[in-house]
DNA sequence: ATACTTACTGACCAGCGAGTCAGTAACGAG
DNA sequence: CTCGTTACTGACTCGCTGGTCAGTAAGTAT
């Protein structure tokens, strides 16, 4: 009973590739990581990654993307459909949504992007379309429905949700470098987000 | 008159190298650099590249001393000698500070240690002891003493003096990443200041 | 069964760049 | 001026890794 020495799985082969190398990424960085170790922990031979990626730096590109359309569309349709008031929604879906950003693949991209991205300006503007733009979008949005409701009233906060995300940030680069160093992120941006609505509503 | 190929100046190399290497760092980051183009900007051979650093990654790790060193002495001086109100001291000479930090070196470091941190546990440690750690406990102490002269009330903020930093890393990030994308950096960084206050004084 | 297509393998290559070292010449001492 | 010391050069090596390709075997059609 010999069992082939592998299947063929056209279909599944880009997205378990990419997977690998958004782990190999994630803990050594685009440069450090070597072609054939990403081959290895997709279970597949370099060879056949060069059939479906022509280069490291398209499967790089193809990282990103995988991991970026993912994750967006959730939040900014929870923007669009919820009944919940300005208020409720900050404190809730939006503030529990930046909590975990810090632990996850975004942030992995955040530093990809950092280390990588001054090289890639066609990545870098698919990022700040899909991503950076929509979620700012959305928040301002946010604020502004709150002061034609009558919930907030008008500040130089309007212009800028920027101050929404500036803590988040801090975490997430927090994480990245300090590893070890504690930090309470969520008190840190539970507190800003307090502040920004103090400064919102009087 | 032929002039010599080259001065011996034993003194001055060390300085001159870390300098090139930090501009040539600063451009394409640490992996992309080759050490034959630092010891080109320093108008030097490799070989003596190598006479005064053992390798690539120790000539890093000094170049990020070097810059840590030079900067961050004079705002913690500020601090102690001061004879501003907390208020005057956090508009004046910390926002000012704040507003010139996405421009400079250390906006440099950070992209540094974003990206080759992790494989740099004692680098990132001297950063965290000499820059991170003595720039919060300068902010931190600031807010106690505004505090005791009642200028301040107590509040979530005394504990989290990142709130101050919070939109400047954000604005370091949004450089690094977004070259051509406008932000307002200074406003943001003005609004937060003036939202921290008032939630200090109220 | 048999022939055929093609997903897949892995040994190989090329060039790139970190690090070396034998030799050279600047410069100070005598 | 001469000699010794050593700061400095630059051609070289060698390991590493991105990328190739001739060959193999898994699946498919007839």
């Amino acid at each position: 009973m010999n069992k082939p020495r592998y299947q063929r799985r056209k279909e599944d082969r880009p997205q378990e590739i990419t997977a690998a190398a958004f782990e190999a990424f994630a803990e050594n960085g685009y440069a450090k990581t070597r072609v054939e170790e990403v081959a290895k922990r997709a279970g597949v031979s370099k060879g056949l990654l060069y059939l479906y990626f022509k280069t490291k730096e398209e499967l790089f590109k193809a990282v990103i993307k995988s991991v970026v359309i993912r994750r967006v569309d959730a939040l900014i349709d929870n923007v669009a459909t919820t009944e919940l008031s300005s208020e409720e929604f900050i404190r809730g879906p939006l503030l529990s949504f930046m909590k975990q950003v810090p632990g996850s693949p975004i942030a992995v991209v955040i530093r990809l992007l950092i280390s990588e991205g001054p090289r890639h300006p066609d990545l870098v503007e698919f990022y700040y379309e899909n991503v950076v733009a929509r979620g700012l979008g959305a928040i301002a949005r946010f604020v502004e429905r709150g002061i034609e409701r009558g919930e907030f009233r008008h500040s130089a906060i309007s212009e800028l949700p920027h101050l929404f995300l500036a803590p988040m940030m801090l975490s997430v680069i927090w994480r990245i470098i300090f590893t070890n160093r504690k930090l309470d992120t969520d008190k840190l941006m539970e507190t800003q987000i307090d502040m920004l609505l103090t400064q919102l509503k009087t």
